[in-house]
DNA sequence: TAAGGAGTTGGAGTGCGCTCCAGGCAAGCC
DNA sequence: GGCTTGCCTGGAGCGCACTCCAACTCCTTA
Protein backbone atom coordinates (compact mmCIF):
# COMPACT_ATOMS: atom_id res chain seq x y z
CA UNK A 1 0.00 0.00 0.00
CA UNK A 2 2.26 2.89 -1.17
CA UNK A 3 0.15 5.08 -3.58
CA UNK A 4 -2.12 8.40 -1.85
CA UNK A 5 -0.25 7.87 1.21
CA UNK A 6 0.21 10.97 2.95
CA UNK A 7 1.92 12.04 5.56
CA UNK A 8 -0.73 11.00 8.65
CA UNK A 9 -1.30 14.52 10.70
CA UNK A 10 0.39 14.20 14.02
CA UNK A 11 -2.76 14.05 16.08
CA UNK A 12 -3.35 10.55 15.21
CA UNK A 13 -6.55 9.83 13.66
CA UNK A 14 -8.50 12.67 15.50
CA UNK A 15 -10.55 13.32 12.25
CA UNK A 16 -12.79 9.98 11.93
CA UNK A 17 -15.96 11.83 12.53
CA UNK A 18 -16.66 12.74 8.94
CA UNK A 19 -17.50 16.68 8.08
CA UNK A 20 -16.63 18.18 11.52
CA UNK A 21 -13.15 19.79 11.03
CA UNK A 22 -10.81 19.82 13.78
CA UNK A 23 -11.14 22.99 15.98
CA UNK A 24 -8.97 25.86 15.00
CA UNK A 25 -6.20 26.45 17.75
CA UNK A 26 -6.93 30.59 17.48
CA UNK A 27 -10.09 31.95 17.46
CA UNK A 28 -10.80 34.18 13.94
CA UNK A 29 -8.52 37.00 13.65
CA UNK A 30 -5.39 35.80 15.64
CA UNK A 31 -5.40 33.48 12.42
CA UNK A 32 -1.84 33.59 11.35
CA UNK A 33 -0.17 30.76 11.13
CA UNK A 34 3.50 30.28 9.86
CA UNK A 35 3.98 27.98 7.32
CA UNK A 36 5.84 25.38 9.45
CA UNK A 37 2.26 25.33 12.19
CA UNK A 38 0.10 24.70 9.38
CA UNK A 39 2.25 21.61 8.24
CA UNK A 40 2.42 20.46 11.36
CA UNK A 41 -1.54 20.72 11.48
CA UNK A 42 -2.56 19.67 8.53
CA UNK A 43 0.45 16.77 7.75
CA UNK A 44 1.37 18.24 4.62
CA UNK A 45 4.61 19.16 4.09
CA UNK A 46 6.07 22.73 3.57
CA UNK A 47 7.18 21.64 0.21
CA UNK A 48 3.76 20.52 -0.74
CA UNK A 49 2.15 23.80 0.56
CA UNK A 50 4.30 26.06 -0.88
CA UNK A 51 3.67 23.81 -4.48
CA UNK A 52 -0.35 23.64 -3.99
CA UNK A 53 0.16 27.48 -3.90
CA UNK A 54 2.20 27.67 -7.03
CA UNK A 55 -0.20 24.83 -8.88
CA UNK A 56 -3.53 27.11 -7.66
CA UNK A 57 -4.86 25.16 -5.18
CA UNK A 58 -4.59 27.13 -2.20
CA UNK A 59 -4.34 30.63 -3.62
CA UNK A 60 -3.86 33.80 -2.47
CA UNK A 61 -1.98 33.18 1.28
CA UNK A 62 -1.51 35.96 3.50
CA UNK A 63 2.02 37.20 3.21
CA UNK A 64 3.59 38.94 6.75
CA UNK A 65 5.63 42.47 6.31
CA UNK A 66 8.47 40.49 5.48
CA UNK A 67 6.76 38.39 2.52
CA UNK A 68 6.70 35.04 4.90
CA UNK A 69 3.34 33.52 4.29
CA UNK A 70 0.50 33.54 6.71
CA UNK A 71 -2.14 31.15 6.57
CA UNK A 72 -5.95 31.56 8.10
CA UNK A 73 -8.37 29.57 9.49
CA UNK A 74 -10.25 29.37 6.19
CA UNK A 75 -7.02 28.57 4.78
CA UNK A 76 -6.63 25.45 7.14
CA UNK A 77 -10.29 24.42 6.51
CA UNK A 78 -9.94 24.15 2.69
CA UNK A 79 -6.78 22.13 2.83
CA UNK A 80 -8.57 19.73 5.46
CA UNK A 81 -11.33 19.37 2.48
CA UNK A 82 -7.72 18.97 -0.43
CA UNK A 83 -6.32 16.18 1.98
CA UNK A 84 -10.13 14.64 2.34
CA UNK A 85 -10.02 14.38 -1.12
CA UNK A 86 -7.04 12.79 -2.04
CA UNK A 87 -7.26 9.98 0.07
CA UNK A 88 -10.78 9.37 -2.48
CA UNK A 89 -7.83 9.73 -5.20
CA UNK A 90 -9.27 12.52 -6.45
CA UNK A 91 -6.51 14.03 -8.63
CA UNK A 92 -5.08 17.11 -8.09
CA UNK A 93 -5.77 18.91 -11.31
CA UNK A 94 -9.38 18.38 -10.60
CA UNK A 95 -9.08 20.13 -7.28
CA UNK A 96 -7.47 22.79 -8.82
CA UNK A 97 -10.39 22.72 -11.52
CA UNK A 98 -12.93 22.89 -8.20
CA UNK A 99 -10.80 26.00 -6.29
CA UNK A 100 -11.46 28.02 -9.18
CA UNK A 101 -14.92 27.79 -9.60
CA UNK A 102 -14.92 28.53 -6.04
CA UNK A 103 -12.76 31.65 -7.05
CA UNK A 104 -14.88 32.50 -9.78
CA UNK A 105 -18.19 32.93 -7.74
CA UNK A 106 -21.89 32.03 -7.48
CA UNK A 107 -22.80 31.46 -11.17
CA UNK A 108 -20.45 27.85 -10.35
CA UNK A 109 -22.50 26.09 -8.16
CA UNK A 110 -23.88 24.02 -10.25
CA UNK A 111 -20.62 23.00 -12.17
CA UNK A 112 -19.24 22.30 -8.73
CA UNK A 113 -21.89 20.21 -7.33
CA UNK A 114 -21.42 18.01 -10.76
CA UNK A 115 -18.14 17.64 -9.66
CA UNK A 116 -18.55 16.96 -6.40
CA UNK A 117 -21.09 14.22 -7.46
CA UNK A 118 -18.81 12.67 -10.10
CA UNK A 119 -16.39 12.61 -7.07
CA UNK A 120 -19.16 10.76 -5.27
CA UNK A 121 -19.73 8.26 -7.52
CA UNK A 122 -16.07 7.51 -7.31
CA UNK A 123 -15.96 7.12 -4.03
CA UNK A 124 -18.82 4.68 -4.08
CA UNK A 125 -17.03 2.62 -6.79
CA UNK A 126 -14.04 2.37 -5.02
CA UNK A 127 -15.65 0.68 -1.91
CA UNK A 128 -17.09 -1.54 -3.67
CA UNK A 129 -13.93 -2.27 -5.61
CA UNK A 130 -12.02 -2.63 -2.30
CA UNK A 131 -15.19 -4.54 -0.43
CA UNK A 132 -14.89 -6.77 -3.07
CA UNK A 133 -10.90 -6.81 -2.56
CA UNK A 134 -11.67 -7.54 0.77
CA UNK A 135 -13.42 -10.99 0.17
CA UNK A 136 -10.55 -12.26 -2.32
CA UNK A 137 -7.73 -11.51 0.52
CA UNK A 138 -10.03 -12.82 3.12
CA UNK A 139 -10.29 -16.22 1.31
CA UNK A 140 -6.39 -16.38 0.36
CA UNK A 141 -5.82 -15.46 3.99
CA UNK A 142 -8.23 -18.63 5.18
CA UNK A 143 -6.73 -20.98 2.94
CA UNK A 144 -3.06 -20.25 4.83
CA UNK A 145 -4.51 -20.18 7.58
CA UNK A 146 -6.23 -23.50 8.20
CA UNK A 147 -4.70 -25.54 5.69
CA UNK A 148 -0.96 -26.28 6.57
CA UNK A 149 -0.40 -29.15 4.21
CA UNK A 150 2.34 -28.70 1.26
CA UNK A 151 1.10 -28.51 -2.28
CA UNK A 152 -1.86 -25.81 -1.51
CA UNK A 153 0.48 -22.96 -1.09
CA UNK A 154 1.62 -22.92 -4.95
CA UNK A 155 -1.50 -21.65 -6.28
CA UNK A 156 -1.74 -18.63 -4.79
CA UNK B 1 -10.34 10.47 -9.85
CA UNK B 2 -7.33 9.59 -11.76
CA UNK B 3 -4.77 7.15 -9.42
CA UNK B 4 -5.37 3.85 -9.66
CA UNK B 5 -7.35 3.82 -13.04
CA UNK B 6 -6.51 0.66 -14.66
CA UNK B 7 -8.24 0.37 -18.21
CA UNK B 8 -11.27 -1.86 -17.16
CA UNK B 9 -12.10 -5.28 -18.39
CA UNK B 10 -13.73 -5.89 -21.67
CA UNK B 11 -16.57 -7.64 -19.70
CA UNK B 12 -17.73 -4.98 -17.49
CA UNK B 13 -18.19 -5.31 -13.88
CA UNK B 14 -18.45 -8.96 -14.42
CA UNK B 15 -16.37 -9.61 -11.56
CA UNK B 16 -18.92 -8.30 -9.01
CA UNK B 17 -18.85 -11.97 -7.33
CA UNK B 18 -15.71 -11.39 -4.95
CA UNK B 19 -13.56 -14.84 -5.21
CA UNK B 20 -14.65 -16.74 -8.48
CA UNK B 21 -12.67 -15.77 -11.34
CA UNK B 22 -14.03 -15.73 -14.70
CA UNK B 23 -14.46 -19.10 -16.18
CA UNK B 24 -11.11 -19.63 -17.77
CA UNK B 25 -12.36 -19.38 -21.97
CA UNK B 26 -10.65 -22.51 -22.43
CA UNK B 27 -9.81 -26.08 -20.63
CA UNK B 28 -7.11 -26.49 -19.10
CA UNK B 29 -4.45 -28.00 -21.34
CA UNK B 30 -5.52 -26.35 -24.14
CA UNK B 31 -4.65 -22.79 -22.41
CA UNK B 32 -1.75 -21.14 -24.53
CA UNK B 33 -3.12 -17.74 -24.93
CA UNK B 34 -1.49 -15.22 -26.77
CA UNK B 35 -0.47 -12.10 -25.62
CA UNK B 36 -2.83 -9.56 -26.97
CA UNK B 37 -5.92 -12.30 -26.18
CA UNK B 38 -4.48 -11.79 -22.67
CA UNK B 39 -4.54 -8.25 -22.64
CA UNK B 40 -8.36 -8.24 -24.35
CA UNK B 41 -9.08 -10.61 -21.12
CA UNK B 42 -7.76 -8.92 -18.46
CA UNK B 43 -7.72 -5.43 -19.13
CA UNK B 44 -4.54 -5.10 -19.22
CA UNK B 45 -1.80 -3.58 -21.78
CA UNK B 46 0.02 -6.00 -23.56
CA UNK B 47 3.46 -3.54 -22.90
CA UNK B 48 2.23 -3.57 -18.75
CA UNK B 49 2.08 -7.81 -19.25
CA UNK B 50 5.33 -7.95 -20.74
CA UNK B 51 6.52 -5.13 -18.56
CA UNK B 52 4.93 -7.31 -15.44
CA UNK B 53 7.16 -10.27 -16.42
CA UNK B 54 10.30 -8.33 -16.60
CA UNK B 55 9.60 -6.76 -13.20
CA UNK B 56 9.24 -10.81 -12.01
CA UNK B 57 5.67 -10.35 -11.06
CA UNK B 58 4.39 -12.71 -13.76
CA UNK B 59 7.86 -14.61 -14.25
CA UNK B 60 8.01 -18.19 -16.54
CA UNK B 61 5.56 -17.72 -19.24
CA UNK B 62 6.05 -20.18 -21.80
CA UNK B 63 6.86 -19.67 -25.15
CA UNK B 64 5.79 -21.11 -28.70
CA UNK B 65 8.55 -22.55 -30.91
CA UNK B 66 8.63 -18.86 -32.40
CA UNK B 67 9.34 -17.41 -29.06
CA UNK B 68 5.86 -16.11 -28.47
CA UNK B 69 4.54 -15.95 -25.37
CA UNK B 70 1.77 -18.33 -24.66
CA UNK B 71 -0.36 -18.14 -21.38
CA UNK B 72 -1.88 -20.59 -19.10
CA UNK B 73 -5.11 -20.30 -17.32
CA UNK B 74 -3.23 -20.33 -14.33
CA UNK B 75 -1.26 -16.99 -15.60
CA UNK B 76 -4.37 -15.77 -16.01
CA UNK B 77 -6.14 -16.44 -12.46
CA UNK B 78 -2.69 -14.90 -11.14
CA UNK B 79 -3.19 -11.75 -13.26
CA UNK B 80 -6.92 -11.29 -11.43
CA UNK B 81 -5.32 -11.58 -8.52
CA UNK B 82 -2.52 -9.03 -9.52
CA UNK B 83 -5.23 -6.54 -10.72
CA UNK B 84 -7.57 -6.89 -7.25
CA UNK B 85 -4.82 -6.06 -5.41
CA UNK B 86 -3.90 -3.19 -7.84
CA UNK B 87 -7.01 -1.82 -7.03
CA UNK B 88 -6.27 -1.09 -3.41
CA UNK B 89 -3.41 0.15 -3.93
CA UNK B 90 -0.66 -2.36 -3.25
CA UNK B 91 2.81 -1.48 -4.31
CA UNK B 92 3.70 -3.30 -7.43
CA UNK B 93 7.19 -4.00 -5.24
CA UNK B 94 4.92 -5.63 -2.71
CA UNK B 95 3.70 -7.97 -5.30
CA UNK B 96 6.60 -8.92 -6.74
CA UNK B 97 7.95 -10.04 -3.45
CA UNK B 98 4.57 -12.02 -2.71
CA UNK B 99 5.19 -13.42 -6.41
CA UNK B 100 8.85 -14.39 -4.87
CA UNK B 101 7.45 -15.63 -2.20
CA UNK B 102 4.96 -18.17 -4.24
CA UNK B 103 8.04 -19.41 -5.98
CA UNK B 104 10.09 -20.32 -3.20
CA UNK B 105 7.58 -22.59 -2.02
CA UNK B 106 5.65 -23.94 1.43
CA UNK B 107 8.08 -22.48 4.10
CA UNK B 108 7.14 -18.71 2.78
CA UNK B 109 3.43 -19.48 3.67
CA UNK B 110 3.47 -17.84 6.99
CA UNK B 111 5.17 -14.49 5.68
CA UNK B 112 2.76 -14.69 2.55
CA UNK B 113 -0.14 -14.81 5.47
CA UNK B 114 1.36 -12.15 6.87
CA UNK B 115 1.92 -10.07 3.97
CA UNK B 116 -1.78 -10.66 3.14
CA UNK B 117 -3.20 -9.62 6.35
CA UNK B 118 -1.44 -6.47 6.21
CA UNK B 119 -2.70 -5.77 2.83
CA UNK B 120 -6.43 -6.36 4.53
CA UNK B 121 -5.47 -3.97 7.01
CA UNK B 122 -4.55 -0.96 4.69
CA UNK B 123 -8.08 -2.05 2.83
CA UNK B 124 -10.19 -1.79 5.78
CA UNK B 125 -8.54 1.34 6.48
CA UNK B 126 -9.23 2.48 3.05
CA UNK B 127 -13.16 1.76 3.52
CA UNK B 128 -13.26 4.05 6.46
CA UNK B 129 -11.16 6.85 4.45
CA UNK B 130 -13.29 6.48 1.80
CA UNK B 131 -16.93 6.77 4.17
CA UNK B 132 -15.66 9.29 5.96
CA UNK B 133 -15.08 11.13 2.67
CA UNK B 134 -18.52 10.41 1.43
CA UNK B 135 -20.17 12.24 4.75
CA UNK B 136 -18.48 15.34 3.74
CA UNK B 137 -19.05 15.02 0.55
CA UNK B 138 -22.56 14.16 0.72
CA UNK B 139 -22.11 17.37 3.16
CA UNK B 140 -21.17 19.33 0.94
CA UNK B 141 -23.58 18.24 -1.91
CA UNK B 142 -26.46 18.90 -0.10
CA UNK B 143 -25.06 22.35 0.90
CA UNK B 144 -25.19 23.65 -3.05
CA UNK B 145 -28.18 21.41 -3.63
CA UNK B 146 -30.95 23.19 -1.25
CA UNK B 147 -29.16 26.52 -0.82
CA UNK B 148 -29.15 28.40 -3.54
CA UNK B 149 -28.96 31.69 -2.12
CA UNK B 150 -25.60 33.20 -2.85
CA UNK B 151 -23.04 33.44 -0.09
CA UNK B 152 -22.80 30.08 0.73
CA UNK B 153 -21.00 29.15 -2.06
CA UNK B 154 -18.15 30.99 -1.68
CA UNK B 155 -17.29 29.24 1.78
CA UNK B 156 -16.33 26.16 0.05
C1' DT C 1 7.31 -13.63 -53.41
C1' DA C 2 5.38 -9.96 -51.36
C1' DA C 3 2.62 -7.68 -48.07
C1' DG C 4 0.36 -7.38 -43.66
C1' DG C 5 -0.28 -8.42 -39.05
C1' DA C 6 1.13 -9.97 -34.69
C1' DG C 7 4.76 -10.77 -31.99
C1' DT C 8 9.83 -9.88 -30.06
C1' DT C 9 13.57 -6.83 -27.55
C1' DG C 10 16.13 -3.06 -24.83
C1' DG C 11 15.77 1.21 -23.70
C1' DA C 12 13.80 5.81 -23.69
C1' DG C 13 9.83 8.73 -22.54
C1' DT C 14 5.64 10.27 -19.88
C1' DG C 15 2.52 12.03 -16.25
C1' DC C 16 1.68 12.55 -11.65
C1' DG C 17 2.60 14.13 -7.15
C1' DC C 18 5.55 15.42 -4.76
C1' DT C 19 10.56 16.41 -2.84
C1' DC C 20 14.74 18.56 -2.65
C1' DC C 21 18.40 21.95 -3.54
C1' DA C 22 21.10 26.21 -3.77
C1' DG C 23 21.35 30.63 -2.67
C1' DG C 24 19.44 34.34 -0.27
C1' DC C 25 16.90 37.27 3.34
C1' DA C 26 15.10 38.71 8.03
C1' DA C 27 14.83 38.26 12.99
C1' DG C 28 16.48 36.76 17.53
C1' DC C 29 20.11 35.68 20.74
C1' DC C 30 25.10 35.68 22.79
C1' DG D 1 29.32 41.06 14.73
C1' DG D 2 28.47 36.39 14.19
C1' DC D 3 25.57 32.46 14.56
C1' DT D 4 21.23 30.06 14.23
C1' DT D 5 16.65 29.46 12.81
C1' DG D 6 13.00 29.88 9.79
C1' DC D 7 11.45 31.33 5.80
C1' DC D 8 11.80 32.71 0.69
C1' DT D 9 12.42 31.48 -4.61
C1' DG D 10 12.92 29.03 -9.21
C1' DG D 11 14.06 25.11 -10.92
C1' DA D 12 15.82 20.42 -10.91
C1' DG D 13 15.15 15.66 -9.41
C1' DC D 14 12.72 11.51 -7.97
C1' DG D 15 9.79 7.26 -7.64
C1' DC D 16 6.16 4.95 -9.44
C1' DA D 17 3.61 2.68 -12.91
C1' DC D 18 3.24 2.48 -16.92
C1' DT D 19 3.70 3.66 -22.21
C1' DC D 20 5.93 4.02 -26.37
C1' DC D 21 9.59 3.50 -29.92
C1' DA D 22 12.70 1.45 -33.37
C1' DA D 23 14.22 -2.32 -35.38
C1' DC D 24 13.61 -6.79 -35.82
C1' DT D 25 11.37 -11.87 -36.59
C1' DC D 26 7.85 -14.99 -37.77
C1' DC D 27 3.53 -16.61 -39.81
C1' DT D 28 -0.43 -16.30 -42.92
C1' DT D 29 -2.92 -15.15 -46.93
C1' DA D 30 -3.05 -13.51 -51.77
Amino acid sequence: MTLVQLRQPQSERADLCASADLPPPRPDGQDRYTISEVSAHSGLSVHTLRWYERIGLLPNVDRSHTGQRRYTNADLSWLALVSKLRLTGMAVADMVRYAELVRQGDHTTAERRELLSTTREDVLRRIAELQSTLAVLDFKIDLYSDDDTPGVSERN
